[in-house]
DNA sequence: GCGAATGAGGACCGCTACAGTCCTGTATGT
DNA sequence: ACATACAGGACTGTAGCGGTCCTCATTCGC
């Protein structure tokens, strides 16, 4: 019901692996190798984290990402935001100029922005950090069979 | 940064609509007019809300769409659910049988989970009522030329 | 009973936006 | 100098979404 593009997924993984990685840059090529997910794309997606200013980048031999911040001060939306831009749910209000013609009639527009924030703040008060630590607080492992619907 | 689709969107503004219109059968074509939405969407959409007891239609000559719950009793969940399908955020567990590789190796998994949480449990906190009514717990509308992101 | 109105349920199709690839610089360390 | 690794694009294929249309089933008014 709602989507979360793939390589933002990638992005929070991505950071993640770095994360757990200490100080030591890392080579895209090897996180690529770490994740499994396709070289070319990690590059890619790397590329945006450190332009956002998520990673800092090392050129060079030896060269790579390392994090620019603690991972408790890296909050999941802003790792979201930096790898899909920053759109909006309803793209009633997209980029400039009401592209939605009711605009000002329309009852739900409020409502839309509370429910926004609600998920905003949710989003908000998970950080890279909670990301890596404890699986422990959720329920064990689902059986093989079960089919886990994420959201609804 | 989160997309919801249009389609979804629109079920959601045409529920409020049917609901402010009290218990005579909407149309489709008049909720069209009503709410500057395509017919033919429009149609799609409703009849993918009937098909999943959000709605139920009358049909014949002054025939329509009416609500089949109170609109206290249908969350925004149900709505976008209904008109999107059950799409997961990450595809990580999307249909049957792990699309991702990295399953239970990857650390992130669990915490997602609690991010989903988080998320359908504020969505499904917002009822079709509460679309309707009070824009008043809102900040005042926004300055002209404002620019509001939904979420960041 | 007949015909108009209205919904049900598909088939269909163009297009955008996303995911993925590649290439050509530029910087840095050995 | 050279190998390594990032920077920043351009480019492309494709799936899914948004939108349209057509044919049937049902109900009501006349
Ligand atoms: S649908 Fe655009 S403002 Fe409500
Ligand atoms: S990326 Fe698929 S389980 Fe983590």
């Amino acid at each position: 019901m709602i989507r979360l593009s793939r390589l933002a997924d990638y992005g929070v993984v991505l950071m993640t692996h770095i994360a757990g990685d200490a100080e030591r840059p890392c080579a895209a090529h090897a996180v690529a190798a770490a994740t499994r997910i396709p070289e070319p794309t990690v590059s890619k997606v790397l590329k945006a984290l450190s332009r956002h200013g998520l990673l800092e980048s090392h050129r060079g031999v030896n060269g790579g990402y390392t994090l620019a911040r603690a991972p408790s001060e890296i909050s999941v939306t802003e790792i979201i935001a930096a790898v899909d831009g920053p759109i909006a749910m309803t793209e009633c209000l997209d980029a400039d100029g009401g592209a939605c013609s009711l605009e000002t009639f329309c009852p739900t527009r409020g409502s839309w922005l509370k429910i926004n924030n609600a998920i905003r703040q949710a989003l908000d008060e998970i950080s890279l950090a909670d990301m890596i630590a404890p699986t422990l607080l959720f329920p064990p492992p689902a059986a093989p069979g079960e089919r886990r619907r994420l959201i609804s």
